[in-house]
DNA sequence: AGGATGGTTCGGCCGCGGCCGAACTGTCGC
DNA sequence: GCGACAGTTCGGCCGCGGCCGAACCATCCT
C-alpha cells in the first residue's frame, strides 16, 4: 500500500459526517464514551461502534476500557492538527468561535459520573494522598485511620453500599488519577452541599464558587488559579 | 451546512484514491493538464474530468484554460499544508524521500511542450524584453527589427508555419510569462543545439550545462545561480 | 475544410459502505 | 441470582458514487 493510498484511507475516515462529528467532539482532548459519541454523531450506538472500531484500527483514536465503559480519545496531537488543517481549508467563514461551550472549564473541574475530575479532582486526590489520608495503588485505594477521622470531620461520610469504596480513576485531561468510588461520590456531594462547587446545566463542567476557592485552599491547600 | 459537514465534504474529496493521486501530483506547485492528471491517477480521462470538476468546485484546485488545455494546480498553499498533515498522520514510515524525481530541477528549467519554462524560460523572456527585442502584451507578442537581427545572429530562426509566432505563456512555477510559439520553440532548439541545455529522460526538467551557464550569462545576462 | 487531439457530458453498471433492528456479551449494582 | 445498562456483532436494506464506453464540444494544425 503506497503512501498516497494510505493518505486516501485516512482521509476517507474523516470524510464521513458521523465520523467527522466523533472526531471533532474529541478535539478538545477529552475522552468520551461510545454512547456519548454516538449521541454527538447523531447515530445509533451500533453504528457508532462500527465507526469507532474503524477509527481505532486506523490509530486515529485510542481506546481504554474503564469498567463497562470504553473511553475514546484522539490517538495523538497529530490527529488534532490534521483535523484543524482540514477545517482551515473547509471553513471559509472567518471569525468562527469555539463551538464547545465552556472551553477550558471542563479541564478545570468536571464531574466523572458522581465524583470530581479535572484539575480539581486530581488536586484533591493529591492533597489527600500527601496528607496521608488515603493511599492509592495501581487499581485500588485505602483510607487510613487519620483519613477516616479527617473525612468524618469534613462531613464526607460515604453511604453504606456494596460499591467499591475508594478507587483511583485515571483523569483524562490531567492523565493522573483522581478518586472514584463511594469516597469520591461522598467528597463531591459534600463539596456541593457546602456550596464550594456548582453544577452547570447540560455540561459536565463544574464551577468553583468563591467559597469553594477559599475552602479548597484552607482545607486542602488547593489553589487552581495558578 | 455546518462546519463539521463541510470538513467531512473536503475530507471525502481527499478520500478517493484517484483524487488523492491527483492532488499529490500537484503538491510541488506545478500545474498539470487534465490528461496528465488522469495518467497520474491511473484512471480514464472521463473519470479524471469528473474528479477535477469536483475538486475545482470545492476550491481545492484552480483551473486555467490555456488553448485547448486546461491546467490545474492547488488552489492555495493551505491545500498543500492540509495534504501534508494528512500524510503525517497516515504515513508511519519515517525517512521517506521526495517522490518527485528532480525536485527543484523542474522549477529551475524545464520544457513546456517545445519551449523553455521555469526560471530559465522566464529569465530569457525578461532579457529579450528588456533589450527591446520582443514586446509581450497580454495575449500576444511581437519581435522588433533589432530583435529579428539579434535572433538571426543567435541562430534561432523560427521555421515557417501557420503556428503563432510569438506568444506569452504563463509560467506555472514563476507565475510570470515566458515565450511560447514558434519563437519559443526555435530558442529552445537553438539552446539545445549549442549544448547549453540538455534534456532529461522521462522528465520535463532540463539541465543547464557549464557552456550554457556561460552562454546565457554572456548573451542574455542571465545568472540562475543567485 | 478536414483531421487530430484535449476535454467534457451522458448513461448505465456495480460494488462499497453507512445505517438500523435484533440478538449477544460483559460489567455493574442490588 | 436478577435486572439494568454499555457496547459489540450479525444480517439485510439501500443509496451514493466511482468507473468506463460512447458521443459530443472546443481548439489547434495543416
Amino acid at each position: 500500500m503506497s503512501d498516497i493510498t494510505r493518505m486516501a484511507t485516512v482521509a476517507a475516515l474523516l470524510g464521513d459526517p458521523a465520523r467527522a462529528n466523533i472526531l471533532t467532539a474529541l478535539m478538545d482532548g477529552r475522552a468520551l464514551t461510545a454512547k456519548e459519541l454516538a449521541y454527538a454523531a447523531r447515530v445509533s450506538p451500533q453504528t457508532a461502534s462500527g465507526h469507532l472500531a474503524r477509527l481505532t484500527d486506523a490509530s486515529l483514536l485510542a481506546m481504554e476500557k474503564q469498567g463497562r465503559h470504553r473511553y475514546f480519545r484522539l490517538a495523538s496531537p497529530l490527529v488534532g492538527q490534521m483535523l484543524e488543517s482540514v477545517m482551515a481549508v473547509a471553513g471559509p467563514e472567518p471569525g468562527r468561535i469555539n463551538p464547545w461551550r465552556g472551553g477550558d472549564a471542563l479541564r478545570t473541574a468536571r464531574t466523572c459520573y458522581d465524583h470530581l475530575a479535572g484539575r480539581l479532582g486530581v488536586a484533591l486526590a493529591d492533597s489527600l494522598t500527601e496528607a496521608g489520608h488515603v493511599a492509592l495503588t495501581g487499581d485500588g485505594g485505602e483510607v487510613t485511620d487519620r483519613g477516616h477521622a479527617f473525612l468524618r470531620d469534613f462531613g464526607a461520610e460515604p453511604v453504606a453500599s456494596k460499591r467499591v469504596f475508594c478507587r483511583p480513576c485515571l483523569d483524562w485531561s490531567e492523565r493522573r488519577p483522581h478518586i472514584a468510588g463511594r469516597l469520591g461520590a461522598a467528597l463531591a456531594a459534600r463539596c456541593l452541599e457546602l456550596g464550594w462547587i456548582a453544577r452547570q446545566r447540560d455540561s459536565r463542567a463544574v464551577t468553583i464558587t468563591p467559597a469553594g476557592a477559599q475552602g479548597f485552599a484552607e482545607r486542602f491547600g488547593i489553589d487552581l488559579a495558578e
